[in-house]
DNA sequence: AATGAATGAGCATTCATTCAT
DNA sequence: CATGAATGAATGCTCATTCAT
């Protein structure tokens, strides 16, 4: 609970009010979206639910408790998807694909507003506020993370990086991504992709391959006797 | 020029304008990457120039008009910069490591928060500005992309992925790493991160390897000859 | 409805809201009248109606569009009562008569300012503005110059000159006795002019007198029969 | 001299200064009468003249008084020629068609922005303003006062109306022909309108015809004469 | 439970005016 | 003489937030 938030005087129960808030926080993501924060107001998002302002605030303790709200929510959507099934992806490409491919699409989805909110907005929140944000995401990015520590377990993953760097390269490539479709305004081929982010993503992370080192001294040899024989 | 900005009272000309007009860039830079464009008043920049906020706008057409120039100035002095040098640098791997060196070093200086900007309000605003920032865009990526068609052309790179998407791997990875850096206040060690990605990105870029496949074509045939020899 | 124009955040909506749009519109009128649109406030106006500043853009888009508003609301009283009683009237010297008492008392009582407003605010204003008010101001005339325009069918007013040029006396003539009342502050005697000023147009609108020009011939003729009988 | 001006610190004197003030008063006039007092900036003023802002403060002691002057020196210009010139025509009708022609002249010109400044900007201004504009009226209408006058005591002008009303007539009638043009922006026939305007009110003007009243009591003797004679 | 109504606080922007050089 | 530079004071407008009903 942030100090300078005024509490909301009404907390939904029941039905009616469980519908209210679902519909406003749909709405609000909606708006956060489309205008980001400063730009998204609480008359517009009243508007569209077909409500009176006041009762955004009666719901809600402020505009940013909403936007908060909002952000958390969505967090937890894509969280929850993430950690029930990146689990049952076998093996690192397949959970890797898998991730992509769910992150794009749900950022192409809606997302893409929100994440200039999580990104952007986040930066000059104050600390309660971003430390919500911290904290949802690295839940989110957790599934990822213990697959990649997974695989370095079991030697399919090179050891001599941060595993924080090659997650800031699957994340990061995709946010780019997006931001070309938001500026361009033309969707991406999700699931291509998203195949050919993984692809890339795991030659990237790739150990220095063994077989190679073992074929290219196994070549030398042949040819340090060709040699001998000569 | 802008048509819907008007035009600045003042236009600079001298010693004692110039320096004014710098020291309004410059502190301008500074709070539009502290604040974001909405949440940046003229008022504050004022104040830290240590002039009134009248004279803010007999500089410049506007709010808008100041934030465009200081991201215009900022992405001038490393566009200038990448294409001067990056054309020096020998090899794609030499090439790649300076980008990201640069890009890294510029945007943890001061470039998080203009680098915010540019990704988050850009989404927002008119578009006049959008264009502004596109362009200025294209032009700082164009050095890379031109190593990168240039290494592809001369088999260094696979052709089977749009360049584009090379690049977002680029330039995504380095902003998740600056993301990292703003949310939680440990400046990245900007050498090592760079050399880092590099290998990391040049390894995904790798073609498919032909040497790798000749040698096993190579073994494949000792093999069998053994064999054969029985 | 204008273009530029942001809504109004509230609309009038029962007994409460109603009183507020009216007496803020009374004021406005007021204000407008005494000061021009230029050098009105919105603050001056919410002061003397004893509301908050904001309050006044919340019943309405703007500035502009309250002013709009004042001014669409005079017309509509005065045009109302013209388009009715004035038919009422019998001949033309009533009608004339009845024009323009109206219109004196009208802008004697709070429309100089008004009329001034129309006049020569609506030189610079934006093209929705005008179009507004010349609409206004035409319907306003329409009355009086379908009056007239049945008056010439009937013979009873000279068809050698255009009736815009007869309205422009009448309005004219009138209006410059307003500003004789603005700018010396000593009220005309409404009812006076009014009776001398229809007088004086309608000597000047009546066609040529053909009873006039038989009876001189009559005269020519008696002598003439005189002369014959000396 | 008003006591809120500052006084100009300069004081035109000699063939330059002389010229920047009539450079700038044309100007001026142009400014002022185009996007009326309030709209009108110095800065405009200056630029157009070439010079800088402070320059129009050392020659005038501010806007106002700026203005003032420019008002006073139309006012000069047509008021000296009319005072020359009206004397000097033959009779009522042709003085009369004269005043209204160079009235009318003179407006289509580039008098309708003044026209206003002085109708409307004339009501806001304080005291000292507004009397120097009545003044300055005062002096412009007087030749035709006087011409009025004088065909009154030649029995040529009805002397049951002030000629106040008369004089309202005149110029009312022709600023609503101005308004007109400028609502438009159809430029008038200015000889064709005066001719029409200077007639209509002539038979306004004319005194209830005695020849006329004469006849009328002769035809009625006659008539009277021929009943007796049954 | 909902909202109509009101507003305080803020912000971009404009411009007449001053003054040191 | 002229002006470059600076600004104080307005002013229109926005919006999150409060509160009585």
């Amino acid at each position: 609970m942030t100090s300078t938030a005024t509490k909301p005087r009404r907390v939904a129960r029941g039905e009616k009010s469980g519908h209210r808030v679902e519909a406003l926080l749909a709405v609000a993501r909606e708006v956060f979206a489309e205008k980001g924060f400063e730009k998204a107001t609480a008359l517009e998002i009243a508007q569209r639910v077909g409500v009176s302002e006041a009762t955004v605030f009666s719901y809600f303790g402020g505009k940013r408790d909403l936007c908060l709200e909002v952000v958390r929510r969505w967090y937890d959507e894509i969280s929850a998807e993430l950690e029930r099934e990146l689990p049952r992806q076998a093996g690192l490409p397949a959970q890797l694909h898998y991730a992509i491919e769910r992150h794009l699409t749900h950022l192409v989805g809606d997302g893409a507003g929100l994440c200039a909110l999580v990104l952007s907005e986040g930066r000059v929140a104050d600390a309660d506020f971003k430390d919500a944000i911290v904290a949802m995401k690295r839940r989110y990015v957790r599934p990822l993370m213990q697959a990649l520590a997974h695989a370095r377990g079991a030697g399919a993953l090179r050891d001599d990086m941060p595993l924080s760097l090659l997650r800031d390269m699957v994340y990061g490539a995709m946010e780019h991504v997006l931001w070309d479709f938001v500026a361009s305004g033309r969707r991406p081929d999700v699931e291509l992709t998203a195949a050919r982010l993984a692809e890339l993503l795991l030659q990237s992370f790739a150990p220095p391959d063994r077989g190679l080192q073992a074929l290219r001294r196994f070549h030398a040899d042949v040819g340090a006797a060709l040699r001998r024989l000569g």
